[in-house]
DNA sequence: TCGTATATTGTTATAATATAACGTTATGTA
DNA sequence: TACATAACGTTATATTATAACAATATACGA
């Protein structure tokens, strides 16, 4: 069987209402907003959401436990990611950088060890927070 | 009142058991385990670990949800904290690179903004299981 | 177009992770 | 001593995620 290229019915309705949504979406979250278009409980949220991160459409904030969708086009998949949270609002942004992908992907470690994949989370104060 | 300087006997507890592990370990196991000691409750654990990620005694690998003690003196506070993680085996190490946590401490967004704090978790094959 | 393998779906139940809310006890220090 | 903060203990509950099973859909080679 071939790599999947088309997205399911349930990986499309998830899809969709994360796109929408500009900000880190809970499971929970989505499955109330999705229950009118007929998927009814956590399994499918949870499959579909497997899914669209494995290919790289979605991407889990690990430190909220939130899913958001990928705004950035080389994200073909989901082996490199870096974004900025604010701790104050919550607010997430993706980071697309190209010196800092290179800097991780490339990174050794001491024991001379490369890794296929990375996840990073920054933490601080957006701008509209530390001004108040 | 000043800031803790010594541990409660509860912190003492949990984090005495998580050094022993060199590894990490869940919530639950660690509550398993020192309902000897008199833990009876997840609250009592998870307080417990909370405080002792605040004061960087422990990590928190937010991709597992599981807590390991921390190896780096340098880690006063669990501010800055970065991590291999073998995707067969699930062995964590804590990765200890000055030039790596200088690069995220001093890494600037395209926006200009810096962070206070991150968490970085790298994946891959670990040398014995690459091996096999 | 049949057979086979894999992906996806639907469903119920349950596991695993984490916190709310309450009152009490301990500790530091003015 | 009085006050503030930290830690404790306890019960209940919220939140996040998966197991297990059966059915249906899709891709593709023979």
């Amino acid at each position: 069987m071939q790599k999947q290229q088309y997205l399911s019915k349930n990986q499309k309705i998830v899809l969709e209402h994360v796109e929408k949504a500009n900000q880190p979406l809970k499971a929970y979250s989505i499955l109330y907003n999705v229950q009118k278009k007929g998927l009814k409980a956590p399994l499918q949220v949870y499959r579909a959401l497997d899914k669209l991160v494995e290919i790289g459409k979605i991407h889990k904030i690990e430190s909220r436990n939130a899913f958001v969708a990928c705004k950035n086009s080389n994200c073909v998949v989901s082996n490199a990611t870096a974004f900025s949270i604010c701790e104050s609002c919550e607010k997430v942004t993706e980071i697309n950088n190209s010196k800092l992908s290179k800097y991780l992907s490339n990174f050794e470690d001491n024991s001379g060890m490369k890794y296929s994949k990375y996840n990073l989370e920054f933490f601080g104060l957006c701008k509209k927070c530390k001004n108040k």
